[in-house]
DNA sequence: TGTACATCAGTGAACGCGCGTTCACTGATGTAC
DNA sequence: TGTACATCAGTGAACGCGCGTTCACTGATGTAC
């Protein structure tokens, strides 16, 4: 259980040096968000799971708030790639590749959830790290370069920022709501992949007043 | 700073009888959650600024859990009173009415972004009560009331769920991408008013597919 | 190839802390007679 | 109107707990010569 073959090929691990301590730790705070919540998770049993004393982490991470910045990073990246592969998955400059932008930023909150409010939900402290933020505007970079295509503009331009940001809301709105269970039964109805066409569709057909 | 002199205007405050420690209690929680974010609240703490022994809000609430559903069920009354009252300051019917509902979600989550987020992102144990579930839907009928008018279809039919169920995720998506600093500086130029009103005509102009 | 030694990455015991909750209690209130 | 008494709503001390973090330490590793 404490283990990971895969992450110890490159340095063998002895009794004393663990040899892949950092990662283990971000593995076991991703294990313990899952199970008991954002918050939900602590040092010591972070540490415990790692099967190292609850000093042990400190040689790797300052304090609790930077192991949380090392998860949240790693979340972000691969948030962010598979982002980008949603999108290459349809041709360039779809509305299709838009969605499934979405679906992969959906996909992810379904899948991670706890991580996913982590990353995003709790204002504990990563709010203002520089490289987080850095990292966000990475991501939403992927939605502004999809709208682009799609609406045959430069990324740079106010009208897609505004369509890529309206974007943004919805598949972050019916994220949150879907894993905080608030979706009434009726919606239920309608899946993942219907939702986000429609609104891509909507937000990309028509022209931004104001 | 411990006295809320219009809560004790029923009862007289005695040194020893409060008089009015269940909504003082909610109150001092409601402060240390906007002051400390979500899960910064301790009953120790609330009890401290309502001016009383830790042990005596357990004699208005079973646990620290029961407190939390106190707070959020107050909420979701206010917030569903300003929706309310946001549709009701436009014609019944128009698309404005239903952005003004959402201005009125967003305008809550920008006031009081602590108890928002512990309303809706937190998985506390109040996920499941059925109460707040109760209440949860009473505020999304609002939009689907608002929707249903606008559209003049029956609020029971299956488009204006939808249709609801995605005015809503933007808004909350929104609200929370705003509260939790996420938005891109090049947004911020538009303002929630006109997000709002380009979102519902494009959700409500539209016929959902699928 | 062997050895000395700096550095790295752990240990485990200890610290002070604030928390949620319980307990036996007590003072104030409201009601029945 | 006065008194007895049940009930209500507090007190404050105590509990056990797990936490984040520090500390002096030690064993393993890698490098310079």
């Amino acid at each position: 259980m404490t283990e990971s073959p895969a992450a110890l090929t490159v340095r063998a691990r002895t009794a004393y040096h663990h040899g892949d301590l950092r990662a283990q730790m971000i593995a076991a705070v991703r294990d313990l968000v899952e199970t008991h919540g954002p918050e939900g998770f602590s040092v010591a049993e972070a540490a415990r799971r790692a099967g190292v004393s609850s000093a042990a982490p400190y040689k790797h991470f300052k304090d609790r708030a930077e192991i949380l910045r090392g998860v949240v990073g790693e979340a972000m990246d691969r948030l962010r790639t598979a982002m980008e592969t949603g999108a290459a998955t349809y041709p360039a400059g779809s509305v299709e590749a838009v969605a499934a932008v979405g679906l992969a930023y959906i996909s992810f909150a379904r899948t991670e959830p706890g991580v996913f409010r982590l990353s995003f939900g709790l204002t504990e402290g990563h709010e203002n790290d520089p490289d987080l933020q850095a990292k966000g505007e990475r991501t939403f970079d992927v939605v502004v370069r999809c709208a682009a295509a799609c609406l045959g503009l430069p990324p740079e331009d106010r009208h897609v920022q505004t369509c890529a940001y309206m974007l943004w809301c919805f598949a972050h709105g019916h994220s949150f709501l879907t894993i905080d269970n608030k979706r009434s039964t009726a919606d239920s109805r309608i899946d993942d992949w219907t939702y986000l066409l429609t609104a891509a569709r909507a937000i990309l057909g028509q022209p931004v007043r104001g």
